[in-house]
DNA sequence: CGAATTCTGATGTACGTAAATCAAAAATTT
DNA sequence: AAATTTTTGATTTACGTACATCAGAATTCG
């Protein structure tokens, strides 16, 4: 049987109420009485049953989500899965709320942030724009005893508590390498499609992808970024232009999202040509583009366990308790025509 | 605030006692009183607390894993992440217990299960070896009202609730195309190296793996599969075998465990020779032979998503709960050399 | 040394559910 | 209608923890 607050009683010599003052860091107790309890705790191995802690404090885990507007279909997956996991709310005893800011605006970020402070919250998980300021506010939610993780897009050098989302530069690399072994030796030109260098898992993906590409591709040149902007209409512009003023490119490679402008540009510029091309995230338009042929993989990062993990962490970590690290670790997906889900 | 059984009880015009009959599927009660509380239950929305109500119950979950024996790094794994949870047990209201039983040896694995039957388990997770008389004793199980998963190898056409493993199909297809792919054109033979192929999981990979290699690169040729039993030695003989009996091969598919063998046979009888490998799970002889370009991918299946997975499904369908469908999804992970974990 | 202060113990209630007991009220049978 | 059986209600205890209150003990201070 596992121990409980009596046995820790019972083998401290002291009462229940002590106990109590001793486990819930309530004041009224001398020193010496405090260090007898802690050490009857450690002797007995007794670990506060949360189930039942959490029934009787009513404890409910209040969390906010921060997530930037933008209509690509990631971000819609996102929302979705955030709102898939209000539904469990009651379950899990968690009250979620979503706050909206507009994409790419530090200050907008800034400005939520902070109007987080004073709330009672178990915890606060964003969608990062990486910027000095954002940094700042997110450390200064972490100092005022807030939980913070980052979701999707990181922010390294802050003190946010996790990250839950997928190592970007690894994703580039991936890519790089696929794209790479896929033209099996071809020589000619890729074309890379961004979002936003102003972004950091942009930033990050194209960092790996050129790496990698420079090392071990040196047959394949990379032609200058093109910032599409997540959007469909840009995007197909771009591609469309590119691919109508060069016919040495025989790779393409998009980073980011909005790949409905892509495909659009490869099925109207890109007819009868023979182009192999690797995208980020998988969604209705990328899933028929891979088992038509149109993409050759796809790279995709499941927001539904982002979001899972991050509710987990956030909890966790609101009760000073440790996360099954391999469990929170999130795996980029590579998906060819066989293995989609 | 969440209804709770007194809210039931108010709700319905009759008493805290018989909420709990109806609740509890105690009897003594009239089907029109049980149908009035059912229809408040549903009226009010009543969930019951499962945390609160194990707390009453002193609720433990009994579950049982049998694994089979055998020595490759995959299985190791698996015990190891079976043992993880063990540790955790406390926590969350497991008790675990793992049996033993020979690989490949369905009259040893029917007689565990049934060796399980009057016991009271909260669920029952297999390695399923692939066998009508094993198919009919976990659907004995079943019936007795004990929930079974499949782990890793599933056992389709039985009534077990859940799989708690990759689909193998696919992942043989993945790996079909990944060497076609990175054969980029090249005309030569493949060699398949399964462990056997009585066991279900390598069946299907091979299956996946025939159909798209016939339908989508035929310029490669199937050579007869090597059946290693996934020992290393055995797989070591056969490949260095293969190897110096023909100049044409130039990839290789494991598909089976024991990839020690194969990699010391690629050593030295594979010296020189341009070959492209894929194999699968990911251990510490296959990382570093991803990352000194001996082997081009290996697929994978997280053993400890896999041992989580299952307690969650078992644990939920003992209470009658259903599941995050997405997240009990057990994925093909892709590994190349630059998005190792 | 007595008074003021700090610490500790004893006890009760609560969270939401399970489970048991016994009495009272219905429904059914004779 | 009485006797019997079946349903229902009322009440209590328990699970492991949190939290509050008040009395009594130990300690510190003047």
């Amino acid at each position: 049987m596992r121990p409980t607050v009596y046995d820790i009683a019972a083998a401290a010599g002291v009462s229940l109420a002590t106990v109590d003052r001793v486990l819930n860091r309530r004041p009224g107790v001398r020193l010496v009485t405090r260090e007898k309890v802690e050490a009857a705790i450690r002797d007995i191995g007794y670990v506060r049953d949360v189930a039942a802690a959490n029934l009787a404090k009513g404890r409910v885990y209040p969390l906010v989500f921060i997530l930037p507007t933008g209509d690509n279909s990631f971000m819609h997956g996102l929302y979705g899965e955030v709102r898939q996991a209000m539904t469990r709310s009651t379950f899990d005893r968690t009250e979620i709320r979503i706050v909206e800011v507009p994409a790419f605006d530090p200050p907008a970020l800034v400005a939520e942030l902070d109007a987080l402070q004073g709330q009672e919250l178990a915890g606060v998980a964003l969608v990062a724009t990486d910027a000095p300021e954002v940094r700042a506010a997110v450390d200064r939610l972490v100092a005022s005893g807030i939980p913070v993780v980052t979701l999707v897009s990181d922010l390294t050098g802050s003190t946010r508590h996790h990250y839950a989302g997928v190592d970007n530069i690894a994703a580039g690399r991936t890519a790089a390498r696929l794209l790479g072994r896929f033209l099996g030796g071809r020589k000619g030109d890729i074309t890379v499609l961004a979002g936003s260098m102003l972004v950091r898992d942009h930033r990050e993906r194209l960092e790996g992808f050129s790496s990698v590409m420079a090392a071990e591709f040196p047959q394949l040149r990379l032609l200058p970024v093109l910032e599409g902007r997540d959007d469909p209409e840009i995007a197909n512009t771009l591609v469309s232009e590119a691919l109508s003023g060069s016919n040495s490119i025989i790779g393409i490679y998009s980073l980011g999202a909005g790949n409905r402008g892509l495909l659009r540009a490869l099925k109207e510029t890109g007819q009868g040509r023979e182009l192999t091309v690797v995208v980020h995230e998988l969604t209705e338009h990328t899933r028929i583009a891979l088992l038509d042929g149109t993409i050759d993989a796809v790279l995709n990062q499941d927001a539904g366990h982002e979001v899972r993990s991050a509710i987990r962490v956030m909890k966790a970590t609101a009760d000073g308790q440790d996360v099954i690290a391999g469990q929170e670790r999130i795996r980029l997906d590579i998906f060819l025509k066989d293995n989609l889900p």
